[in-house]
DNA sequence: ATAATATATCGTATATTTACGATAAGCGAT
DNA sequence: ATCGCTTATCGTAAATATACGATATATTAT
Protein backbone atom coordinates (compact mmCIF):
# COMPACT_ATOMS: atom_id res chain seq x y z
CA UNK A 1 0.00 0.00 0.00
CA UNK A 2 2.22 2.97 -1.25
CA UNK A 3 0.11 5.65 0.35
CA UNK A 4 -2.71 5.35 3.13
CA UNK A 5 -5.73 6.83 2.03
CA UNK A 6 -7.20 3.37 3.69
CA UNK A 7 -7.53 4.90 6.81
CA UNK A 8 -10.89 6.07 5.68
CA UNK A 9 -12.35 2.70 5.62
CA UNK A 10 -14.77 1.51 7.80
CA UNK A 11 -13.00 -0.20 10.84
CA UNK A 12 -14.50 -3.22 11.01
CA UNK A 13 -14.35 -3.49 6.91
CA UNK A 14 -10.22 -3.02 7.20
CA UNK A 15 -10.39 -6.41 9.89
CA UNK A 16 -12.05 -8.29 7.64
CA UNK A 17 -10.37 -7.44 4.72
CA UNK A 18 -7.75 -8.42 7.12
CA UNK A 19 -8.80 -11.61 8.02
CA UNK A 20 -9.60 -12.16 4.40
CA UNK A 21 -5.71 -11.69 3.53
CA UNK A 22 -4.86 -14.43 5.90
CA UNK A 23 -6.87 -16.42 4.41
CA UNK A 24 -5.88 -15.56 0.86
CA UNK A 25 -3.31 -18.27 0.24
CA UNK A 26 -4.18 -22.33 -0.04
CA UNK A 27 -1.64 -23.32 2.17
CA UNK A 28 -3.00 -21.58 5.41
CA UNK A 29 -6.36 -22.66 5.06
CA UNK A 30 -4.98 -25.82 4.58
CA UNK A 31 -3.18 -25.61 7.84
CA UNK A 32 -6.53 -24.25 9.58
CA UNK A 33 -7.60 -28.04 8.24
CA UNK A 34 -4.77 -29.93 9.60
CA UNK A 35 -5.10 -28.49 12.86
CA UNK A 36 -8.60 -28.85 13.34
CA UNK A 37 -8.73 -32.27 12.64
CA UNK A 38 -5.27 -33.07 14.78
CA UNK A 39 -6.49 -30.45 17.76
CA UNK A 40 -2.89 -29.34 18.18
CA UNK A 41 0.39 -29.76 15.84
CA UNK A 42 3.39 -29.08 16.06
CA UNK A 43 5.35 -26.98 13.43
CA UNK A 44 7.29 -30.28 11.69
CA UNK A 45 4.27 -32.40 11.50
CA UNK A 46 2.40 -29.65 9.72
CA UNK A 47 5.67 -29.05 7.75
CA UNK A 48 5.56 -32.58 6.30
CA UNK A 49 1.68 -32.21 5.15
CA UNK A 50 2.19 -29.04 3.80
CA UNK A 51 4.73 -29.12 0.19
CA UNK A 52 6.27 -26.36 1.35
CA UNK A 53 9.74 -25.89 2.74
CA UNK A 54 10.32 -25.71 7.18
CA UNK A 55 10.98 -21.80 6.90
CA UNK A 56 7.69 -20.95 4.30
CA UNK A 57 5.51 -23.01 6.32
CA UNK A 58 6.73 -21.25 9.49
CA UNK A 59 6.02 -18.27 7.32
CA UNK A 60 2.47 -19.31 7.13
CA UNK A 61 2.01 -20.04 10.60
CA UNK A 62 3.55 -16.64 11.74
CA UNK A 63 0.36 -15.03 9.40
CA UNK A 64 -2.25 -16.93 10.94
CA UNK A 65 -1.24 -16.45 14.34
CA UNK A 66 -0.67 -12.23 13.34
CA UNK A 67 -4.51 -12.49 12.97
CA UNK A 68 -5.18 -14.62 15.42
CA UNK A 69 -6.35 -17.47 14.09
CA UNK A 70 -4.23 -19.92 15.65
CA UNK A 71 -2.25 -20.00 18.88
CA UNK A 72 1.52 -21.42 19.42
CA UNK A 73 2.86 -22.70 22.86
CA UNK A 74 6.26 -23.30 23.01
CA UNK A 75 7.08 -27.08 24.61
CA UNK A 76 10.45 -27.55 25.01
CA UNK A 77 12.17 -26.96 22.10
CA UNK A 78 8.81 -27.77 19.96
CA UNK A 79 5.91 -25.37 19.44
CA UNK A 80 2.56 -26.82 19.70
CA UNK A 81 0.08 -24.87 17.29
CA UNK A 82 -3.85 -25.35 17.52
CA UNK A 83 -6.95 -23.29 16.49
CA UNK A 84 -8.02 -20.30 18.44
CA UNK A 85 -11.60 -21.34 18.56
CA UNK A 86 -13.28 -17.89 19.74
CA UNK A 87 -11.29 -16.43 16.98
CA UNK A 88 -12.30 -19.35 14.05
CA UNK A 89 -15.91 -17.92 15.52
CA UNK A 90 -15.76 -14.46 15.72
CA UNK A 91 -14.47 -14.62 12.28
CA UNK A 92 -17.08 -17.04 11.45
CA UNK A 93 -19.49 -14.70 12.72
CA UNK A 94 -17.90 -11.78 10.78
CA UNK A 95 -18.42 -13.13 7.60
CA UNK A 96 -21.87 -14.21 8.27
CA UNK A 97 -22.61 -10.52 8.43
CA UNK A 98 -20.94 -9.61 6.23
CA UNK A 99 -22.64 -11.87 3.48
CA UNK A 100 -26.08 -11.53 5.72
CA UNK A 101 -26.05 -7.85 4.29
CA UNK A 102 -26.77 -8.57 1.01
CA UNK A 103 -30.05 -8.81 -0.27
CA UNK A 104 -29.40 -11.86 -1.83
CA UNK A 105 -28.23 -14.15 0.56
CA UNK B 1 4.22 -17.25 -6.11
CA UNK B 2 7.34 -17.44 -7.25
CA UNK B 3 7.03 -20.83 -7.38
CA UNK B 4 4.27 -22.87 -8.66
CA UNK B 5 4.43 -26.19 -5.68
CA UNK B 6 1.06 -24.78 -5.02
CA UNK B 7 -0.46 -27.54 -7.84
CA UNK B 8 -0.28 -29.98 -4.82
CA UNK B 9 -3.37 -28.17 -2.85
CA UNK B 10 -6.37 -28.90 -2.75
CA UNK B 11 -8.60 -27.15 -5.83
CA UNK B 12 -11.44 -26.02 -3.60
CA UNK B 13 -8.77 -24.85 -0.97
CA UNK B 14 -7.66 -22.85 -3.86
CA UNK B 15 -10.39 -21.54 -5.44
CA UNK B 16 -12.29 -20.15 -2.15
CA UNK B 17 -8.13 -18.93 -0.79
CA UNK B 18 -8.60 -16.95 -4.50
CA UNK B 19 -11.92 -15.30 -3.36
CA UNK B 20 -10.38 -14.73 0.02
CA UNK B 21 -7.61 -12.51 -1.82
CA UNK B 22 -10.57 -10.75 -3.87
CA UNK B 23 -12.10 -9.70 -0.44
CA UNK B 24 -8.72 -9.22 1.53
CA UNK B 25 -9.05 -5.13 0.43
CA UNK B 26 -11.58 -2.65 2.29
CA UNK B 27 -12.00 -0.93 -0.64
CA UNK B 28 -13.32 -3.99 -1.92
CA UNK B 29 -15.10 -4.87 0.53
CA UNK B 30 -16.85 -1.38 0.51
CA UNK B 31 -17.68 -1.87 -3.26
CA UNK B 32 -19.21 -5.02 -2.21
CA UNK B 33 -21.54 -3.32 0.04
CA UNK B 34 -22.48 -0.09 -2.32
CA UNK B 35 -23.49 -2.61 -5.07
CA UNK B 36 -25.46 -4.23 -2.85
CA UNK B 37 -27.21 -1.15 -1.52
CA UNK B 38 -27.80 0.81 -5.04
CA UNK B 39 -28.74 -2.58 -6.64
CA UNK B 40 -26.45 -1.08 -9.95
CA UNK B 41 -23.87 1.40 -9.81
CA UNK B 42 -21.61 3.05 -12.96
CA UNK B 43 -17.98 3.24 -12.04
CA UNK B 44 -18.10 7.18 -11.68
CA UNK B 45 -20.73 6.80 -8.73
CA UNK B 46 -18.30 3.74 -7.14
CA UNK B 47 -15.40 6.30 -7.67
CA UNK B 48 -16.96 9.11 -5.54
CA UNK B 49 -17.98 6.86 -2.75
CA UNK B 50 -14.42 5.05 -2.60
CA UNK B 51 -11.40 7.98 -1.22
CA UNK B 52 -9.25 6.30 -4.08
CA UNK B 53 -8.35 7.69 -7.76
CA UNK B 54 -10.62 6.63 -10.81
CA UNK B 55 -7.91 3.96 -12.30
CA UNK B 56 -7.27 1.99 -8.67
CA UNK B 57 -11.05 1.69 -8.25
CA UNK B 58 -11.45 0.19 -11.76
CA UNK B 59 -8.74 -1.91 -10.43
CA UNK B 60 -10.58 -3.09 -7.54
CA UNK B 61 -13.62 -3.37 -9.76
CA UNK B 62 -11.98 -5.24 -12.23
CA UNK B 63 -10.23 -7.87 -9.24
CA UNK B 64 -13.94 -8.22 -7.95
CA UNK B 65 -14.96 -9.13 -11.28
CA UNK B 66 -12.01 -11.33 -11.97
CA UNK B 67 -13.28 -13.43 -9.33
CA UNK B 68 -16.77 -13.42 -10.55
CA UNK B 69 -18.14 -11.05 -7.33
CA UNK B 70 -19.24 -8.76 -9.52
CA UNK B 71 -20.93 -8.48 -13.40
CA UNK B 72 -20.03 -5.57 -15.53
CA UNK B 73 -22.13 -4.41 -18.08
CA UNK B 74 -21.20 -1.78 -20.65
CA UNK B 75 -23.97 1.00 -21.21
CA UNK B 76 -22.89 3.36 -23.93
CA UNK B 77 -20.04 5.31 -22.76
CA UNK B 78 -20.43 3.65 -19.14
CA UNK B 79 -20.09 0.15 -17.47
CA UNK B 80 -22.90 -0.35 -14.98
CA UNK B 81 -21.55 -2.92 -11.96
CA UNK B 82 -23.53 -4.98 -10.21
CA UNK B 83 -23.24 -7.96 -7.39
CA UNK B 84 -23.45 -11.15 -9.18
CA UNK B 85 -25.98 -12.94 -6.85
CA UNK B 86 -25.29 -16.44 -8.04
CA UNK B 87 -21.51 -16.06 -7.07
CA UNK B 88 -22.07 -13.88 -3.67
CA UNK B 89 -23.88 -16.97 -2.59
CA UNK B 90 -21.99 -19.70 -3.67
CA UNK B 91 -18.98 -17.87 -1.61
CA UNK B 92 -21.32 -17.38 0.99
CA UNK B 93 -21.54 -21.28 1.11
CA UNK B 94 -17.91 -21.81 0.43
CA UNK B 95 -17.06 -19.79 3.89
CA UNK B 96 -20.09 -21.76 5.65
CA UNK B 97 -18.71 -24.88 4.52
CA UNK B 98 -15.30 -24.09 5.54
CA UNK B 99 -16.26 -23.05 8.94
CA UNK B 100 -18.77 -25.81 9.61
CA UNK B 101 -15.81 -27.96 9.57
CA UNK B 102 -14.21 -26.80 12.69
CA UNK B 103 -15.14 -28.62 15.65
CA UNK B 104 -15.51 -25.13 17.35
CA UNK B 105 -18.26 -24.21 14.58
C1' DA C 1 -16.36 16.42 -37.62
C1' DT C 2 -15.48 17.81 -33.07
C1' DA C 3 -15.87 18.22 -28.29
C1' DA C 4 -17.08 16.34 -23.98
C1' DT C 5 -17.61 12.46 -21.04
C1' DA C 6 -16.69 7.88 -19.08
C1' DT C 7 -13.75 4.30 -18.21
C1' DA C 8 -10.27 0.83 -19.06
C1' DT C 9 -5.52 0.29 -19.69
C1' DC C 10 -0.55 1.68 -19.70
C1' DG C 11 3.49 3.00 -17.44
C1' DT C 12 5.60 3.34 -13.26
C1' DA C 13 6.96 3.52 -8.35
C1' DT C 14 6.71 1.36 -4.04
C1' DA C 15 5.30 -2.10 -0.83
C1' DT C 16 4.11 -6.61 0.20
C1' DT C 17 3.99 -11.52 -0.48
C1' DT C 18 5.91 -15.83 -1.33
C1' DA C 19 9.46 -18.89 -1.55
C1' DC C 20 13.92 -20.86 -0.43
C1' DG C 21 18.41 -21.92 1.89
C1' DA C 22 21.23 -20.65 5.61
C1' DT C 23 21.77 -19.28 10.13
C1' DA C 24 20.70 -18.50 14.92
C1' DA C 25 18.67 -19.66 19.16
C1' DG C 26 16.71 -22.72 22.44
C1' DC C 27 16.14 -27.13 24.67
C1' DG C 28 17.32 -31.97 25.98
C1' DA C 29 20.37 -35.61 26.22
C1' DT C 30 24.94 -37.30 26.46
C1' DA D 1 30.37 -28.44 27.29
C1' DT D 2 28.82 -30.36 23.25
C1' DC D 3 25.84 -32.57 20.03
C1' DG D 4 21.42 -33.21 17.91
C1' DC D 5 16.91 -31.71 17.13
C1' DT D 6 13.30 -28.18 16.36
C1' DT D 7 11.89 -23.98 14.85
C1' DA D 8 12.05 -18.99 14.18
C1' DT D 9 14.39 -15.49 11.79
C1' DC D 10 17.60 -13.47 8.28
C1' DG D 11 18.88 -12.59 3.70
C1' DT D 12 17.45 -12.61 -0.77
C1' DA D 13 15.07 -13.19 -5.26
C1' DA D 14 11.00 -13.12 -7.88
C1' DA D 15 6.20 -12.27 -8.27
C1' DT D 16 2.00 -9.59 -6.98
C1' DA D 17 -0.48 -5.91 -5.23
C1' DT D 18 -1.51 -1.15 -4.67
C1' DA D 19 -1.59 3.40 -5.97
C1' DC D 20 -1.37 7.27 -9.15
C1' DG D 21 -1.27 10.18 -13.41
C1' DA D 22 -1.47 9.95 -18.23
C1' DT D 23 -3.30 8.05 -22.21
C1' DA D 24 -6.25 5.48 -25.36
C1' DT D 25 -10.78 4.16 -26.68
C1' DA D 26 -15.51 4.44 -27.14
C1' DT D 27 -19.92 6.88 -26.98
C1' DT D 28 -22.88 10.78 -26.89
C1' DA D 29 -23.88 15.45 -27.81
C1' DT D 30 -23.06 19.60 -30.39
Amino acid sequence: MPLAKTDTFDNSDKQLADIAKALSHPARINILRILNERNSCITGEVVDLIPLSQSTVSQHLKELKRVNLIKGEIEGPRTSYCLNEAMVEKTKSAFTKLFSTFKCC
